[in-house]
DNA sequence: TCCAGATGTAATCGGTGATTACTTCTAACC
DNA sequence: GGTTAGAAGTAATCACCGATTACATCTGGA
């Protein structure tokens, strides 16, 4: 018989059918046996590798994280590029890669429901803490206000991409942009957030 | 007896049950038959009032909503204050509330789970047009950018407060800003993005 | 008074996460 | 190369849940 008792990797393909599942009918609709029965494996099989439904769902969150942190580390190239501007892409690639993969968004933003750790822990930090090298070398080039605080705006861009981003998966959109696409919205809102930070040419205030 | 057959009002026991089931151990322990043993009735009535546990939930998250529009509605009472002063009350009056009652914002916020209706959503929509025409009497006076969006600017003041308001019922706040009372940062960050919106006194950018 | 409808009960169904005892296979060791 | 310890998967089972149905009970108006 080609089908051996022991499954080949059976964790691996377990987080990929889990994948697949939340992908495709939404983070509720995952269930150990519907897991199982997709890898073609009795409904306690998992089991063996993953304590809980939750420690299964934090795998595939742990996948979806580094996902989107390589999106996000992609999407700053030239590093010699204006420290704003280089946030600005930052929060662009985020913000494209949380409309493309809506549901595996879902899931990894809840960090009492799935545990930020491991490489997708590091990879987090790193992010956060180039946004703050950026934001401190903006600050000392004279791109961000003299009285700005790095720490706070550092927290307000994230909050900004973040609520941009939740808002798109929680269905706000309908509410507060009418017309138009969402992520559109979204890329205007950020970029006017980040013009906004510089000290720049609104200077000439009464039009 | 004193209990008779029939329950004085079942329906308002059950959602006082459930927002209290809610409250104390979170959304997903929320069950019908949990609130229907909290109220001393039996496991299937409380169908009779709710159609399923979602229509329940829906119920809590309504009362919920009406909750947080009403405290965000008595956070803004100087009516002939600056505009922007105003939107910062609203913002601040809507961060606080949610730090009071995580649980509750955690319900309400996801609308594909419980659709925002009646009048939790006419007060959402006072609120949003109070904050359109406070930005446009901004712009108008002055105190906005002479080329700012008001409609962008909308969205990013929805999108920071939410995004901070996620941010700290998600768990985030250990990793963005690892020392002090979340609810600081999150006022400092509100007040941070509103002076920015201002065309002010930025502009001896040199120091 | 009496009956119709509203309200709560009891029993039941299918689905779920989780545990257990058991079977089957793999791989390392002498 | 055969034996065996333990990893991996199976099958049966438990308790809980949402939901439905048939039935019992109460209430208020004609």
């Amino acid at each position: 018989m080609s089908k051996t008792y022991h499954h080949g990797d059976l964790p691996k393909a377990l987080i990929a059918a889990a994948s697949a599942i939340v992908e495709e009918a939404g983070v509720e609709a995952l269930s150990v046996r519907a897991v199982a029965k997709r890898v073609g494996v009795s409904p306690g099989a998992p089991f063996r590798h993953f304590a809980s439904r939750d420690a299964l769902l934090a795998a595939v969150a742990g996948q979806a994280m580094e996902r989107l942190a390589t999106a996000v580390e992609a999407g700053q190239l030239k590093t010699d590029a204006d420290p704003l501007e280089q946030i600005r892409m930052i929060g662009t690639a985020y913000l494209r890669w949380v409309a493309e993969h809506p549901t595996q968004f879902a899931i990894i933003s809840q960090r009492n429901l799935v545990p930020l750790e491991g490489t997708a822990r590091k990879q987090n930090d790193a992010i956060r803490d180039r946004m703050m090298a950026l934001l401190t070398m903006a600050r000392s080039h004279g791109h961000l206000r003299h009285d700005a605080d790095p720490a706070a705006v550092l927290l307000s861009c994230r909050a900004l991409v973040y609520g941009l981003s939740r808002m798109l998966i929680d269905g706000h959109f309908p509410e507060w942009s009418p017309e138009g696409d969402p992520l559109d919205w979204m890329q205007r809102s950020l970029d006017h957030f980040i013009r906004d930070l510089r000290p720049g040419p609104g200077q000439e205030a009464g039009e």
